[in-house]
DNA sequence: TTTGTCACTTTGTCTGACAATCACACATAC
DNA sequence: GTATGTGTGATTGTCAGACAAAGTGACAAA
């Protein structure tokens, strides 16, 4: 015979499970509050210690946030919440700086591809405003970061595929919130930024999609020769770049808007 | 003036946080168990409700698990944890099938490439019994959706890109996931898909990174248009095509082994 | 129209208790 | 001597009830 595990799930858990279910099947719209905590209780028949324990696991899961009145809303978990969990698996499974590199290439390939073939005005003007500030900041190494994680953040939402923005954005914060060590050793790093920023700005205008790539490809080569030039080794795991404080600071609070 | 929104942490939120930092600082080692709750009680000055209702997003966070006895270990969050997420967000977010699939094809083709160029004779091994295995259950449609996403995943970790692997799996997941639609309503699909896996397989063996590219892009071209002659619009969101409970099943039950 | 006040609701935290389960050690039986 | 009961302590899961803090909304007062 085989023999499974068993598992017999405690109370909050499934206060946990039957609250998921709902909101993904839509019987809990997004924007509107959950129960409060009494209503809960007496619906799944617990006592409000359950219930508190079961929303805390909501509330970490991403499908909850909380409003003024500290009521929990539904809330469709945006890419802050993906990132939050990825970090974490980079981090804790010696993903190495290379590793990551390399699938963020491919993604902003196809960013940059399918921004070609999408490019609304509206990105078009926010890319462009947004080298504006890396010009305006160019001596400022903390701003300059930000920027650049918002430039290929636009890129990335310029071509229109949430799956896309999902998928990256995570990346991008890891990779980016890295280069902090680059730029503050190698000054000169920021003009060479600026004028791949240019040229893959006027590639996207145009809708020259391999122009577009070849230079996003140069640009992340390059970010990756400024790595290693400062002393980083790229086959070192992630977490030995970035310390947790400044990688939590960028998911609390990170350039630009959320998928929402 | 500005004015940024006052947030006041609660205290089992803090409790999380607190926990949370030391396990990625490496404080608390991979494999031990958490401190018990009447010592975080001492620790934090918190009574036990505010103890557990952190460690209840501890728990969510997928960063303890819990062992025989009920102890929360450290863990490493393994892929399942971020599918889970991810497969949050593209449901809330109305992802469709057009975007996620997009994306897969992009981070397939890098698997096949790495792989192609990391290929061990024990990846070579299980892909090959992988397809024996799609053979002899041929017949039973089912079955095939599970050895196909084990198929795609054992390429992922032949890649030997933890990066990758951690980012594609949820894509895998979700797509594969709608297969079930597919395959149940096409029967000649099956002997299309071994063919295409066969192809892929002398490919890797052989080190031939441009043929194992095209068929790997056939085969995914091909499940795209299997899909769209089963009657699927491939611009609905997933949300349409699978329902929770089976993905919630596929998560807590995923073919192969996770990460760790 | 704005501001202060009050009753009401909801959440955050505490207090204290008990049952269920597990690990571990020890005694007993074959 | 290995295997099977049994007891004890530690730890978690759940309950019960209480109060403080912070929000809402209505209404009176300036």
């Amino acid at each position: 015979m085989k023999g499974r595990p068993i598992v017999i799930p405690t109370s909050y858990q499934e206060v946990f499970r039957q609250l998921e279910a709902a909101i993904l099947r839509g019987e809990l719209a997004i924007g509107e509050p959950i129960p409060t905590e009494a209503a809960l209780c007496d619906m799944f028949k617990v006592k409000r210690s359950s219930v508190r324990e079961g929303i805390r696991l909501l509330e970490q899961s991403g499908l909850v946030t909380r409003n003024a009145a500290r009521r929990l809303v539904v809330t469709a978990p945006d890419t802050r919440r993906s990132s939050e969990n990825f970090i974490r698996s980079v981090t804790l499974n010696q993903v190495t700086l290379e590793e990551l590199w390399r699938v963020e290439i491919e993604l902003e390939t196809l960013a940059c591809r399918l921004a070609c073939q999408n490019m609304s005005a509206e990105s078009l003007d926010r890319l462009s405003e947004n080298i504006q500030q890396t010009r305006d900041n160019r001596d400022d190494a903390k701003a300059i970061i930000r920027i650049d994680m918002d430039f290929h953040r636009l890129i990335t939402q310029a071509a229109g595929n949430k799956a896309l923005t999902i998928a990256r954005d995570p990346l991008g914060i890891l990779l980016y919130a890295s280069t902090d060590f680059v730029i503050t050793r190698l000054a000169q790093s920021t003009e060479r930024l600026i004028a791949a920023h240019q040229r893959i700005f006027d590639a996207l205008a145009a809708g020259d999609e391999e122009t577009a790539v070849t230079w996003m490809k140069k640009h992340l080569n390059d970010f990756k020769r400024g790595c290693i030039m400062a002393g980083a080794d790229f086959n070192q795991p992630i977490a030995d770049f970035v310390d947790h404080d400044t990688l939590a600071a960028l998911i609390r609070n990170p350039p630009g808007q959320g998928l929402q």
